[in-house]
DNA sequence: TGCAAAATAGCACGATCGTTCTATTTTGTG
DNA sequence: CACAAAATAGAACGATCGTGCTATTTTGCA
């Protein structure tokens, strides 16, 4: 059983296919349309366009509603509530992030160069969202003291991922390709750490050289809990 | 010219004294009355209160005007404009962090063991905002693309407290404390990440040992970037 | 103790929010 | 083509928001 395989089945939890219909959900027969799944995609991917550069909170179904040219029952009648359209932007996005850095990581074998993969993905995303936001960090901030499913939704996504990196760095060590010593929770601690200043003082205090900063870290980590062959 | 004051200049940059009464600005003859002042500071000590549990968006003047046990109208006289509180509550964190954080730290003679003192004052200022919230780090989601006043305000409180802690790493490496060849943003950054990541890691993931872990971290940076002597 | 000014309250406004209810249009299939 | 179900639109609701306007109360000094 490869590894991949492994830790696929740890990242990609089963989520209830994001609910067909409205809130009441199809309660007559199971004829199958297409249309409104085909809509309702188009409505998520609009609202996570607007939900990284304006938060999840300050998402709202006028607006949305405008940027998809519908109206705003039009578009709530997909979700039933604003929360469930939250939930689902939340699930694309970790769906997107999930194949752009976790799959496309995969294809390097087990050990230091999947991690690094891993951090080079991460980095190239979180880059890129310097500019768009990260809906992962900014949502943390939104729904860090508001309990209900958004944030659960939220933090298990989270939770899934920095398992996924923690279990990379686990198998790095198994490998030999880290000291012997290394805690893997807290070299994964460092490595998020790089992550969240970077988009702090790079999107929001406009710093230049943060990227190259947070990479230097990441060496810097990798020189430290690297096994002394490899360095 | 002691170190302390050449800091203390950098760090407690001029603002405007909470601009006295409303957006008009006293227009009369400068008959200083005090009980608006006081009232005033009770608003916003109440309001920064709010503020760090449900950020500096979600912070409402009809909300407020409850918790202070006032009219709408009343809590909204004394600043003329939502930004213009929003703002007040800045400088007020500032002000806190300022002393509990720096000036703190200025009683530690110049070098590494005032670098020590400034990350175990913040360390312990953010490990109580695990429960309570910090406004430098919710704000920086919640302004990172709204240009404007209170953008630009907290953009230079985070700054002004950034160029501070960074200085007093120039100065340690001046002192001999750190090897020659450091480079102090790159120090600041690694820095700046474990405080974040405890932020994140403890306020939204609920994950314990994430104090230990900042704590370990720095240690880590320390036993880097530190003069071979001192290590 | 008066009296002007400051401080506060009360009320209403337009806007926006999520949501509900009821048409109307569109879709897929018998 | 017809017809039922799905998809979308339209209008309205109660609530909350920031803010302006107008009393009314409180304050501090002559």
């Amino acid at each position: 059983m490869s590894i991949a395989s492994i830790s696929a089945k740890l990242i990609s939890k089963a989520r209830p296919a994001t609910s067909r219909s409205a809130a009441d959900g199809n309660t007559a027969s199971g004829r199958a349309l297409q249309k409104g799944q085909q809509t309702k995609m188009a409505i998520v991917e609009a609202a996570l366009n607007l939900a990284t550069q304006i938060g999840l909170e300050g998402l709202s179904i006028g607006a949305l509603a405008e940027a998809t040219h519908m109206s705003k029952s039009g578009v709530f009648a997909h979700f039933g509530s604003r929360e469930e359209l939250q939930i689902s932007v939340i699930h694309q996005y970790f769906a997107q992030f999930e194949q752009a850095v976790f799959y496309a990581a995969m294809e390097q074998p087990r050990g230091l160069p999947r991690v690094k993969a891993l951090f080079a993905n991460w980095m190239k995303l979180v880059a890129e969202e310097i500019q768009a936001g990260c809906i992962f960090i900014s949502g943390a901030v939104e729904f860090d003291d508001r309990p209900g499913p958004v944030r659960d939704a939220l933090a298990a996504s989270v939770q899934t991922w920095l398992a996924a990196m923690n279990r990379s760095i686990v198998l790095a060590k198994a490998c030999g390709h880290l000291r012997a010593d290394v805690d893997e929770e807290q070299m994964a601690f460092e490595i998020h750490g790089l992550i969240l200043a970077l988009h702090y003082e790079a999107r929001f205090l406009h710093k230049p050289g943060s990227i190259a900063r947070a990479n230097k870290g990441f060496d810097n980590i990798l020189a430290r809990y690297g096994a002394p062959a490899i360095s």
